[in-house]
DNA sequence: CTAGACCCGTGATCCAGGTCTAGAGTCAAG
DNA sequence: CTTGACTCTAGACCTGGATCACGGGTCTAG
């Protein structure tokens, strides 16, 4: 097992995982992430496990958790009782999030689709459907 | 022709395209509707024109143009000549856009049902496919 | 005439998720 | 020892699209 401590600065971190020095502090302040060790000299100093939390962090930020939903996550993470059981029920929910938000904006493809296939590209303003739409009274 | 010039308070406007007070003062700001005539009093006073402009606004919104597209569908829209060619452009643009934002969201969503339905939902968080995938070191 | 509803402009505030600044201290290479 | 890159804190600022607060003026029904 290896337990050897590496020490690494906020820029190493940062360089490491993609991310901006600032957002690592932006995170610290947020709860995102613990307080870490600090040097004599008063430097943050990282080891691997922040490393991977960051890495956490921004996984679930690509998969659409805000960073409220992601706190959370890392205290369910923790709970050894019922953590799995919340968090896949966090995940569910936002699941169905994205897929509201597909369908909302499929709905809004299909309009914008139908009144670009619609208009000729030519003629005059007060003939091009996409203008009449967003001008006219109903727009289904 | 009916070229009776009726005259609204902002209020009026307001309730009955269904937008705040104070939108419309923001709107008026940010060029996106002209600046109103003024009563003795200083009050906007407005038109039937006003009405159909904010229409327009809320509805090319709801399309996902944001205001400075909409701010510039304005100024297209008044162009007899190169008006309609320009706006299909615009159009088009939004509309690739919202494909690629639907494309995005549904790997994201298919990413995260996966996950879910691969976790049992109790058991061992280091067990569990959702903490695992945003643990690990891959996430293909 | 008065109460209550409405309107005025200016500027501040909100949301999330950072990003940037200033001024000062620290570290490592040469 | 110096130079340049790095880090520290606190707080200001940014995006977009509003929304609110303030102190004051106006309008209208009774």
């Amino acid at each position: 097992m290896n337990t050897q401590h590496i020490s690494l600065t906020i820029g190493a971190v940062a360089k490491r995982v993609g991310v901006a020095i600032d957002t690592i502090r932006y995170y610290e302040r947020e709860g995102l992430l613990p307080e870490p060790v600090r040097r004599a000299s008063g430097y943050r100093s990282y080891g691997e496990g922040t490393i991977a939390q960051l890495r956490f962090i921004r996984r679930a930020k690509d998969l659409g958790f805000t960073l409220e939903e992601i706190r959370e996550l890392l205290v369910l993470s923790a709970d050894r009782q019922r953590g799995v059981k919340a968090v896949k029920q966090r995940a569910q929910q936002r699941l169905a999030a994205i897929e509201l938000r597909i369908t909302e904006l499929q709905r809004v493809r299909d309009g914008l689709a139908q009144l670009v296939e619609s208009c000729p590209g030519h003629g005059k303003p007060e003939e091009c459907p996409i203008l009449r739409a967003l001008s006219d009274e109903v727009l289904s």
